[in-house]
DNA sequence: AATACACATCGATGATTATCGATATATAAG
DNA sequence: CTTATATATCGATAATCATCGATGTGTATT
């Protein structure tokens, strides 16, 4: 029988530091092993599979073993959007150190939210997107035009195969380092994967931050305002 | 200078028993007394005092003094809003007494979800919304359409001075009973603030939920499915 | 004025829990 | 087969923090 939802059961796992090290780690969208996280979160790697079993029993993170490893991701768009919800209404961290504060560029510049684009060249992409009248924003909710249909097919991506995909088509996501919009969605995960098969960015698997090549510069261009 | 956002100061705030019950109570929008809040929670009222000052010193909830009592509120729509996610991620707990279970089944029946209606008497209309093409759900966003104008026009609620107001218009909001979505955004609000002023809905201040009169029996018969 | 009430502050306490070292198990490498 | 590596389990510990009683402050009631 249904009752009250016991939240909780889910804001503890959230209020601890090591833990929200190994979730926002694992907005890449990627898999990741014991031992990465663990030195992403400072922490012996038997703390972090205390952790990640935690994470696992809420059904957060899913595993797979190969090997002797084991391997680590999101279970779910859904944790995904709730850490960008809480990262856009908390307060703001002092940087401290200066790798702190180069990892912070490097973020802001490009990352992967949760394999869709985010940061900086996320935003400007999106921005041309609506200048171009490609989407519509309104009300908080995101249309493709016929222009922009056309403008996807025309960088190729099939916008009838995406639109049979199961989850949401497109939607706009709240960016925490611009405080304004990315294309979200699953065209903005087909965006992504796009821009990494035609080699345009690189992802860091340090942490989840994007770089451009040479050929990914050319292709931005046109984005920056 | 910006930084990275400050995860734990927001998540080690919910994670407390006593805090939740205080949001959740908040809820329904409208201000309560400390002594209210304690009530609910359970715990003396110096403890909520404290509990209180750490939600102001985070902006969540804000206070207003009136005589010797002290009124506080959700200082932001975005606080419930993220309330709402949790509560559909979470994992439902186990209702054991027969005064929670009666609560519950009040709750499921209608409620307010920071100001609009939720529960069975708010999808229940969401879905009448739907198949009678007042409103378009498409890819988790919503619209309003010409029919859909005319239809709320008609029940009283001029559909331009709300369009004015700042804030989202229109939205769909997840509803933790009913796993589906009722009206939010400014439209649900003032369809809640109508179904009030017109003595549809008395809101119930202990624990947020609605109940209809023998009017609103009649305003909401059309409604059920 | 005197009393009752609403709320807030302070210091003490007890419960919770993240972390670690020690240990165990499984797999890979040599 | 031996050694190194990756992950997990267990018991102990140390730090954090929600709660309370005692107390203080301001406001209403009589």
């Amino acid at each position: 029988m249904n009752g009250f939802p016991d939240l909780q059961k889910t804001t503890k796992i959230l209020a601890d530091q090591s833990r929200l090290e190994i979730l926002t780690t694992l907005m890449d969208g990627k898999f990741h092993t014991v031992n990465e996280l663990a030195k992403k979160a400072k922490v012996k790697s038997h703390t972090t599979s205390y952790h990640l079993k935690q994470l696992c029993q809420l059904n957060w993170v899913s595993s797979y073993k190969q090997g002797r490893n084991v391997y680590y991701s999101l279970s779910s768009e859904d944790i995904a959007s709730l850490l960008e919800k809480l990262m856009n209404i908390s307060p703001t961290k002092e940087v401290h150190s200066f790798n702190e504060n180069s990892e912070y560029q490097k973020l802001k510049k490009g990352r992967s939210c949760y394999k869709h684009l985010a940061g900086n060249l996320g935003v400007s992409f999106f921005n041309f997107l609506v200048q171009n009248q490609h989407i519509k924003l309104e009300n908080n909710s995101l249309m493709l035009t016929i222009k922009g249909i056309q403008y996807f097919e025309s960088i190729g991506i099939e916008i009838t195969c995406i639109k049979k995909q199961k989850g949401i088509f497109i939607k706009p996501c709240l960016d925490w380092t611009e405080r304004t919009f990315h294309l979200g969605g699953n065209l903005g995960r087909a965006f992504f994967n796009l821009c990494e098969e035609k080699n345009f960015i690189i992802l860091n698997t340090e942490n989840r931050s994007v770089c451009l090549t040479s050929s990914g510069e050319d292709f931005f261009k046109p984005f920056k305002p």
